[in-house]
DNA sequence: CACCTGTTATACAAATCATATAACAGGTGG
DNA sequence: CCACCTGTTATATGATTTGTATAACAGGTG
């Protein structure tokens, strides 16, 4: 199972901070699809968290079409989400980000840099895995 | 002055709301270095919200550089931001918003096309203004 | 039938969000 | 000096969110 590891004094909610390094996960690979997460019991132990806190990750990530529930397995990883229907959200997310880096003098080719950057960083554990990327080099 | 407009059925916060519009103000240079900001009390008439959720916004947006307070003018838009401090917290941001993108099956074309769309889109406001970008065509 | 899943119902404390009324400190202009 | 404008602060209140806690329920497995 990968590391999840929570910042406490973070003013992100620990659900939130939960939901983005699975996504994180599933970007990097370290979750395939077909993969069982662990319980909701299992988890918030190895946390030290509420079973109710990573329920509400859960049911977010459930929402979402991250993961899909099995009553004998467990949330199982589940990614079959089309490009259009979640564009808009990632667009507006993006806008977000982007407007903050234009204030801070980042040009549209220091974006690209950095975009190349992470998308690098997320092929990098997938490298021995056999699972095709979109990368240069 | 910028129009603002707050969805209240949003689950984002009215003040961040406020704060990304004026953020994303600057990076379309529809607010520029120098300019005034209405006063909070004028801002909450306008908008139709309390004048301390106004005065949380720009206090978060002092903290963050992107206003300076002149006592007898007021919220002075200014950006003297350096790259490199913030970009921590754009790198987070980001990384965050790439791993969904991924997840939806973006590839990093996918991806600069989108950054180059949304810069583009910064630039259009600004398109008679003599500010120079770094837009190509 | 025990045992594992997710899920739901409550309840509770703490924090956040938005509102409201009121006052204070500093700068401007009549 | 005095109204008048700024941001700012102090309190208070109510709604919502967050995280925790105990407990139970429904469905699938062995």
């Amino acid at each position: 199972m990968m590391y999840i590891e929570i910042d406490f004094s973070s003013d992100e909610a620990i659900y939130q901070q939960l939901c983005n390094q699975i996504i994180q996960g599933i970007a990097m690979s370290r979750l395939v699809d077909g993969e069982v997460l662990p319980s909701v019991r299992q988890m918030a132990e190895d946390i030290g968290i509420n079973m109710h806190t990573v329920n509400k990750a859960y049911t977010v990530l459930k929402q979402e079409g991250f993961v899909k529930v099995d009553r004998r397995r467990g949330a199982v990883v589940s990614v079959h989400a089309d490009k259009e229907k979640a564009l808009d959200q990632i667009r507006r997310d993006m806008r977000a980000v982007l407007a903050e880096a234009r204030c801070r003098n980042l040009s549209r080719e220091d974006v690209h840099r950095l975009v190349d950057e992470i998308y690098a960083s997320f092929a990098e554990a997938d490298a021995g895995t056999g699972t095709d990327t979109d990368l240069p080099g």
